[in-house]
DNA sequence: CGCTTCCTCCTACCTGGGTAGGAGACGGAA
DNA sequence: TTCCGTCTCCTACCCAGGTAGGAGGAAGCG
């Protein structure tokens, strides 16, 4: 049996969610809670195998309250049912531990079948948030490989020191060249790269 | 019913898959290739719904022959089915375009699932690929400037620009305030973190 | 041999970054 | 109330950073 903990400030979503787990044979709702604050008491009363968490509540959001269920008891699966995918509510949730996050549109089927699969270790997202963590995952990693075609040896080395910080003083000592050579290789490296400051071209080098 | 074309170097494979696919009343096989050459040819005769895409091949190897076949019919669904579920295969499948990402040790139930959900717009993924996808995804996020302590309110907004590689007229201008004012908080800013010039306060506001 | 690329360095110039020091306004704490 | 911290902005100054354009030497290549 799943023993979950239905958080909604919503009476209305909480009465449904009630309702459609009730119906089923292997889930049980063990309390509800409509703010952050009495989710977090409530969840280490009674332990439930399953948090099914809105995000947008009054007083205590959910974000905050799953942070405190998790630092309190690890092992809680939490599981993040809101109205809004965005960026903004998605990845603070999956930063607090959240372990899945599905939307408030997704069909009852999903949502039960969300259930199980948090409580089986599963990590149940709706397709469209899906689709935005995909985007995100190969966005991250093709901004990651900057193999820099077209910079000379030279260049290269300057750019590395650019990188660390250091002033076009310091890069001169150290690679035991004129300051106005630093120079030279700056501005190329600039216009090769696209970076208008440099700070900028500090940033890519490192593949920010 | 769903057309399914099967690509995979190992006849084993292969043949597993077209009985657990032939078993079903609305999968169809309509073809099988064992490496990315014929996959791309036999994609642009048979036009399948769904491609089952094995990754190591000889010769063309599977992300090539995605790509190929996408550039050619972009509503193609490729699912990639593969036993290794690392980075330097995931990311660049995902970016080749590929629908799906499935674990060849996956139980045939997720696979034929996986089948119907490439082809019904959805995107399959392994659970461990998930978690590893859910990862990146907060990774890529939590990378952006960290606070530090001891510093004024205003003084991390402009530290927070001034890592994103921003001048001081464009960091004065997102902030609506004086130029002279931005100045005056990067000065009290270099001190206070030990920085002595704006990259490596840039760095140190990266946690680099 | 010319041709090209790269590395080196130069002058001259301009702008942006950074320092020094001061000042008015506001709000909270003593 | 006074005092302190913060935010705002100012003037004035200096220098590092960045641009423009040119030039000489070394190495590789047709």
């Amino acid at each position: 049996m799943i023993r979950v903990l239905l958080v909604d400030d919503q009476h209305l979503i909480r009465a449904g969610l009630r309702m459609l787990c009730d119906a089923q044979p292997d889930i049980e709702v063990v309390g509800e809670a409509d703010n952050g604050r009495d989710a977090v008491s409530l969840a280490a009363r009674l332990i439930p195998d399953v948090v099914v968490m809105d995000l947008r509540m009054p007083g205590v959001d959910g974000i905050t309250a799953t942070s405190r269920i998790l630092a309190d008891r690890p092992g809680t699966r939490i599981l993040v049912l809101t109205t809004f995918g965005d960026d903004d509510h998605l990845y603070p949730a999956l930063t607090a531990g959240a372990c899945g996050f599905l939307l408030k549109d997704a069909p009852p089927a999903d949502l039960l079948d969300g259930v199980r699969k948090a409580a089986a270790g599963d990590s149940p997202f709706s397709q469209e948030v899906l689709r935005r963590l995909v985007q995100r995952a190969v966005d991250a990693r093709s901004d990651t490989p900057r193999p820099v075609e077209g910079l000379t040896a030279r260049e290269q080395d300057v750019l590395n020191l650019v990188a660390e910080g250091l002033s076009n003083t310091e890069i001169a000592e150290q690679l035991h060249i004129g300051i106005t050579t630093v120079k030279t290789h700056i501005t190329s490296l600039m216009t090769k790269t696209g970076s208008d400051n440099r700070v900028r071209l500090a940033l890519f080098a490192r593949g920010a």
